[in-house]
DNA sequence: CCGTTTTATTGACCCAGATCAATGTGATTA
DNA sequence: TAATCACATTGATCTGGGTCAATAAAACGG
């Protein structure tokens, strides 16, 4: 489909943020999306000192899960990752997406033991933190501390916003607030708000949302005979952001 | 109805609760669920010269909305609270209900402006952090920084166990699941885990379970003929709590 | 205490979205 | 490059729980 050729390029950005995982906080360009805002250069290298830079995980392999031991705090590198919680019965919900900048695990440090599991949608990279160290270093340091209460209540804030997606909104408005939620962290990485790729399946973007796969197809395909959007497998453009965002609700 | 008299003494036990609001953190009946938790004498003495104890709110009324300026954290002291957030269109979410020892509006810190409103659902009282003291009083006590880390991360837990609840569990599975997290709740604070009064409507607990009002009723009713539970109005008796344990999917 | 309003219950009916089924399409491996 | 497999789309049908409507029963205000 010709019209989504001009979208190539933008994955080919993407790519760059995996960059040399062992670049410093210092030089990161996710710098003003991460932790470290608002840190002095001297607390920043401190921060720095305890940050184990890792390798990279492969699409479908575990971050982590509820059966590993609770030792740290990630942040994306590069790529992107979900998180799932799984009811006895093994039924699971998707509880987030996370993208460059974005911290995964934050539930975890209440009783000192990950209560989700955490999966990469692509090749991808992250920051670990371990939660000891952070902590010694919290103590003499709290504007990182204030950093990381301002992430708590920003996943917090999110997720109350997803009780009222998942309680009280039709399959459209689900589906549009999706595509929104996306345009905007797009953009706030440098990405096109109307043009990105989304890593997830059709089953983990239905899941997320309270919805069957089959719904979540047909709402796409009606979006798209509408002129709303156009999809192509996993390449999105968002050709009337106007009313996407009137279908909200 | 006969059968229910016995649970009366217990409404009466919760009155206690509302005790003279002035009493310190230090001999504080709620000392064990609060915040207060792990902080050396000296420090608890600190963070009580901050706290702002306040009359009580009577039934209906607001501890703040969205519209006010934010200002402070609350910890219920006595009664009960419910939050909500609301779509542009008017419908709005429960996103939780409140009880003695637990915080309202951690949600808030992120932007510094309250993200949900809170509405006594009796007539409660809550002791008032304003959170400019709470921060500075932080950064000498890693100990209270820790604290707040803890609630702020327990919350986003439950928020997520209720999105799985949201997205995937059936009626009958939301109201049994409700009724355990409020008999475990009730019975951390020293009250009967299998007779309480809840204090919410039925339009409340059908909104935070994203059910219908009339959908609620009758799952109440088909328990109660089930066995599984008594209900009069408000009071509640959990008859087969293993039951209800299965019934939560 | 009674009249009014709000909240709860119960029944009858309906629909958004789930489930079932078939087919298509794209990735992965050899 | 064909075979396999996981994922996606589309259509047909079904159903859990929503909506509408009619009481009933609390809660409230005077």
């Amino acid at each position: 489909m010709a019209q989504l050729n001009s979208v190539a390029p933008l994955f080919k950005d993407m790519a760059k943020l995996e960059h040399d995982h062992r670049v410093a906080c210092q030089e990161c360009s996710l710098y003003r999306l991460c932790l470290p805002l608002g840190l002095h250069n001297k607390d920043l290298a401190q921060l720095d000192k305890i940050i184990k830079r890792r390798q990279s995980h492969k699409r479908g392999e575990a971050l982590f899960t509820t059966e590993h031991a609770f030792k740290s705090l990630y942040v994306v590198r590069s790529g992107s990752f979900k998180t799932t919680i799984s009811a006895s019965n093994g039924r699971d919900q998707v509880t987030g997406f996370y993208f460059p900048g974005e911290f995964i695990g934050l539930d975890a440090l209440y009783q000192e033991s990950y209560q989700s599991n955490a999966k990469a949608l692509e090749t991808s990279s992250v920051c670990e933190l371990p939660f000891d160290s952070l902590q010694e270093l919290g103590k003499d340091m709290p504007q990182l501390q204030i950093q990381l209460l301002s992430r708590l209540s920003k996943e917090l804030s999110g997720d109350k916003t997803l009780m009222l997606l998942l309680g009280k909104k039709t399959a459209d408005e689900k589906l549009a607030t999706f595509l929104l939620s996306f345009s905007k962290r797009f953009s706030e990485r440098g990405f096109s708000a109307t043009e990105f790729h989304l890593t997830m399946s059709r089953g983990d973007i239905a899941n997320h949302l309270g919805l069957a796969v089959e719904t979540v197809s047909r709402v796409f395909s009606r979006f798209q005979e509408e002129g709303l959007i156009t999809v192509l497998g996993k390449e999105t453009v968002l050709r009337d952001i106007e009313k996407i965002k009137g279908l909200c609700g």
